[in-house]
DNA sequence: TTTTCATCTAAAAACGTTTAATTACGAAGA
DNA sequence: TCTTCGTAATTAAACGTTTTTAGATGAAAA
């Protein structure tokens, strides 16, 4: 029933817990046949060191807080994926927290797991904290010693390792490709225009008509906000209509959906008078009809890579400040011409 | 830099540690002035008692072990947010794991955990050990006094807390509405004929059927196994087309969308020729044209509920077991008659 | 026989807390 | 004056570990 401790194995063999420390830890200071019958005897109990007391007396605790805007978005749980995987791996536990976008909450996380409970952060910043600007949570942690390593949403001007998406070559790349087949009007749907990630995706986007040879039209950017799904409908409609346009890249999925049945009511086909491709990782992409060609952003591979760096940082093997890019790649279906 | 403790407080007045410790807990032991200085200082100095010391003393961590067997699935990342949100509520955090749908992972995560890093257990158990009928790693878990509350799909056979969705009503009322509708050939789709709440499931279509009078056709139930959806197609385009079907009730959204395609190809209109509804907390249903009605199950209640009632256990506050039922709601979109 | 050494085990301190038991000291009551 | 009491503080033990330091025993060396 009750957990069973060191003492109480010193107790059953009448010996000192310093005894069975060394025991169960193959101390040369022991001999063997003392070593033999505590370590059987742990096993056959079931022994486990208590982890509290470790973690005290260590001053380790082989866990790692993750901090995560949300979970209801593919792209996040697939990034969740990555970092419980790796640090499960490597022996770490994760005490995962969602922001839900709020500064706020982003800070009273913080605050309630720098006591000790968590050896290193894991972040992507909430919305409003990248909106307010205000980072003086993330420089006081790493001041204190528990080092952060931030994913897809960073604070530029914080001191920190990080992982980011390519987004700006995604982006790039993108309208190449869809020069190459053949389009000339291509749009900008832009649900995050705000954010960082945004913000490097139209620049993207610019660079790419700029390599083509393409002039860009600011008229054929459109910028909505995000969350309410509903109401793209009313704005991407207009969009459409009046732009004769040829291809539409967008920065989320959702959108490209609304983009796809507006080329559709357009009486345009898809692809053949017009192209989508849209940043996703999301199933909507797969299933919808036609399926939709991506730039698919490996979040998996994100959060592998964030835990790696924060874990190599943890046990002291880099001093040194990364920042990782993780490249994009178009998966090529139904949306765009073969 | 280094965290404060209560014996640097201590050194810094000249007192001993118990006295910093209780004048921090208000004690009336202390005087006053003492109290006001010592707590004046700790604000200051952003003193926060350390987590694994106060763990160690208290043998309680504050900690609730998740284990859920995706997050890449929109239902139990709102069961996690359901979670997450009422454990931070009440003070406690969350460590999360993913079985993956492995009984091994599952079991290696519980032995894991099973060191007084948490309190008590929140899991929905994985396909596999659904499959393979293997409970003992929860019972153990239970006999050594780490609770478990278990969500979803849960162990009929263990003596635990359950919060479940009351999949057979759900599917009663769905084929009752149905028929109000006008329906009279109504199939079932299922992609968890192996899972007990897909069993629970197709007996409430059953029942269903009775209820309204109308008579039960195996030929009218269709099982697909999971995972391949890219392989839903070639199964469900016969099934619809060999059978005069009017209605369509699937276990889940994806293969909903299949139905859909199927349906359309076989030229019938939706709703007005054939109805499509779908169990599905999903983004699937609410982006596909028509927009999908569906069962909707309340994964953040479900998950709120589970953490409320595992918190209280462990707070003592409950002693007996109890089976939550979570109702399902018949969310009325586009793919049925008005 | 005494010393020295090797081998094994035990005791004690430490990690950062809380709390029960104890002490110190001055004021009030006898 | 002596006892009793109340207040404010300290000491010590405990939670479960690891690790440093110390001790015991017996055999080999002198």
């Amino acid at each position: 029933m009750k957990k069973l401790t060191i003492k109480d194995i010193a107790k059953e063999f009448k010996v000192s817990i310093s005894t069975v420390s060394k025991a169960l830890n193959d101390s040369y200071e022991i001999s063997q046949s003392t070593k033999e019958k505590i370590q059987k005897y742990a096993k056959e109990q079931n022994y486990k060191p208590n982890f509290n007391a470790l973690s005290l007396k260590n001053r380790s605790t082989k866990t790692i807080g993750v901090i995560i805007p949300t979970m209801l978005n593919y792209f996040f749980a697939q990034v969740f994926k990555g970092i419980e995987k790796t640090a499960l791996e490597k022996g770490y536990k994760v005490i995962t927290c969602i922001s839900n976008e709020s500064y706020d909450k982003e800070v009273e996380i913080i605050e309630m797991l720098s006591n000790g409970s968590i050896d290193g952060f894991l972040l992507s910043m909430a919305k409003q904290t990248e909106l307010i600007h205000k980072f003086d949570h993330f420089k006081t942690s790493i001041e204190d010693g528990t080092p952060i390593v931030m994913f897809d949403r960073v604070a530029q001007s914080i001191a920190c390792d990080k992982v980011i998406t390519d987004d700006l070559e995604g982006a790039t790349k993108t309208v190449e490709y869809l020069y190459q087949k053949g389009h000339k009007k291509i749009a900008f749907v832009s649900t995050m225009s705000n954010l960082h990630i945004g913000k490097e995706r139209l620049k993207g986007y610019k660079e790419g008509l700029k390599n083509v040879g393409l002039q860009f039209n600011k008229d054929l950017v459109l910028n909505v906000v995000e969350q309410d799904y509903k109401k793209y409908k009313n704005i991407v409609r207009p969009f459409i209509k009046n732009n004769s346009i040829d291809a539409v890249i967008t920065t989320g999925e959702s959108v490209a959906v609304s983009v796809m049945k507006a080329i559709k009511k357009n009486a345009q086909k898809i692809p053949k008078d017009a192209a989508v491709i849209a940043f996703s990782n999301g199933i909507l992409s797969r299933h919808s009809s036609p399926k939709m060609t991506t730039i698919s952003q490996h979040g998996e591979q994100m959060g592998a890579t964030a835990a790696k760096i924060l874990i190599e940082k943890l046990e002291n093997k880099t001093k040194t400040i990364t920042t990782e890019i993780i490249k994009t790649d178009l998966v090529i279906r139904d949306s765009t011409r073969k």
